[in-house]
DNA sequence: CTGACTGCAAAGATTTTGCAACATA
DNA sequence: TATGTTGCAAAATCTTTGCAGTCAG
């Protein structure tokens, strides 16, 4: 199933008449297999760490490609660099960002359509795409605050 | 009632036993002034022009202060430098970038709690902030790819 | 074979830091 | 007056570019 997927991106690599290369490969390979957002530096370090040899100048260059041809897209979060994740088809989804952990939780039901259409009805602009992130507690996080303040009282 | 606005924002500073100082009421005049949404070097070259002598080393430090009172909000949207608008009480509103033209809409009547909710139950994340930003077409933008559609017909 | 692609190193941009001079409370 | 704040310049980061060698189609 995520090998179909897979392949889905690589063919908008070729059916582009861009070259299926080694780093684009890796890079693919690297984001669509290790779990979570990463960002320039982390592709980087775990490429070079796994054998290949390859250049930051290619990261980027890559990911530019892979954010035109939407295999790829980016997440810009408060207080970090802009983070990569894989673009599966049929996946949209959005990220709860915890502000005491840092952890990042996917929130896929998006029931945005309700508000699309306010939107569009109020505004008269045409959405095409959206992003939307959260941030506050996670339920880790929140219930070691509520531990905390009972003990405080 | 802006002037009352400001007041609570410069509040925010001298509450906080920071010093109310040029540097500082000039950016705060100024994105508080200048309607939109500025990136850092937006500020500096307009202060600058107005008269007074200011470093980006102070920006950069002032926009980061503010960040932290609340006094400003960040808007990172894609493929541009982070931008920043005062964060004026009771003003919530979210962000549709056309990405024909860059027009940027404010949209204010936000009906995210129906969404919050739902995160809420779902996850077990507690939500305390938001950011929502769509991307599409501005109505100028969407009436003249339209327009130009039905010409090619 | 040939043009797209790569790694490297150098250039360019952006952001942070150290410090002496200054200005606010 | 005393300490927080500033502008400047230098340092540290981050990103882009130029180019000769390489490789996928």
């Amino acid at each position: 199933m995520e090998e179909k997927c897979l392949l889905i991106l690589t063919d908008k690599i070729t059916k582009n008449s861009y070259k299926l290369t080694g780093p684009r490969l890796a890079i693919l390979d690297y984001l669509a297999h290790e779990k979570g957002h990463h960002d320039i530096m982390d592709i980087y370090e775990k490429i070079r760490l796994k054998n290949e040899s390859i250049g930051m100048a290619t990261i980027y260059r890559t990911i530019d490609l892979f954010l035109e041809l939407g295999i790829v897209r980016v997440l810009t979060l408060k207080n970090s660099q802009p983070c990569f994740e894989i673009n599966w088809p049929d996946d949209h989804h959005h990220h709860l960002v915890c502000t005491e952990c840092g952890h990042i939780i996917e929130f896929g039901s998006c029931n945005f359509k309700l508000i699309v259409g306010e939107i569009e009805k109020v505004t008269c602009f045409r959405v095409e795409e959206h992003t939307l992130e959260a941030y506050g507690l996670c339920p880790k996080c929140a219930q070691s605050r509520d531990v905390y303040s009972t003990e405080k009282m």
